[in-house]
DNA sequence: ATACTAATTAGCTAATTTGCCAATCTCTGC
DNA sequence: GCAGAGATTGGCAAATTAGCTAATTAGTAT
């Protein structure tokens, strides 16, 4: 379960356009594969991809870009991993499985709560 | 649908610690019903608050809560209604409804695209 | 060893955010 | 009309964020 200070690290990470973009890219495999021609050895999770791939989606520096991803893997949004020269890139699904369910556990508890108020039996079934 | 733009207004609001959690307590029903008896014909949402009730649980000035609720509004997360004096702030469930929405296909759609990869009829099923 | 690539760190500036107080606006009640 | 409560606006200071370049670290390849 998520506590309140890694929710906060969370919407801090997504409110930023860039870094948002990223976390699209990086989840819906909008990077290209960077499993190495020259390391085929190498397993890499086939969506990752890394920190230079993606800086080479933007018009910012490559420190900005890693300032970036240093963040959403502070938020646990992602997860990377340091193969050889490069540090790979890989989505971390079960963040953001919590969210989902913490914003439909929200949803779902307003709801009751609705018909609590307005329907005693409605909330009951 | 949310747009991008009006997802990292969300993001953005729900990163600070004050707004997180005057959101926390207008979905949850943690400030006191403010239907006002010397106004009993008003009708308020019964979880609905106003800015000063909410300015008391901070170590804030009023000015400074104000801001943060405007913040919240533009987001869509809260709405807010003037009746009389007061300014009534609602949750906008529809908001978090959505975000759940886009949360939860985001976790489909991986995990779909998971099992497309290493297993094709899994995917199909 | 040297050179090259990938990435991070350090130090800096500009822009944004978050708080405050004082002033103003709006509505209620006398 | 005037006083008072509720709320917003404007202007300011401190803190944080987001970008840059230059320097450094780590690994690869010659």
């Amino acid at each position: 379960m998520l506590d309140m200070e890694q929710k906060l690290k969370i919407f801090k990470a997504l409110s930023n356009e860039t870094r948002f973009l990223i976390f699209k890219n990086v989840f819906t495999g909008g990077y290209t594969c960077s499993l190495d021609k020259k390391q085929p050895g190498v397993e890499v999770n086939p969506i990752a991809t890394c920190v230079s791939t993606v800086a080479e989606h933007f018009n910012f520096s490559l420190p900005t870009i890693s300032a970036h991803i240093k963040e959403l893997k502070e938020a646990k949004i992602i997860s990377v991993e340091k193969k050889g020269n490069k540090v790979y890139i890989e989505p971390n699904i079960e963040t953001i499985r919590e969210m989902a369910g913490c914003f439909q556990t929200l949803v779902t508890n307003f709801d009751n709560n609705r018909a609590l108020f307005f329907d005693h039996t409605l909330a009951l079934k």
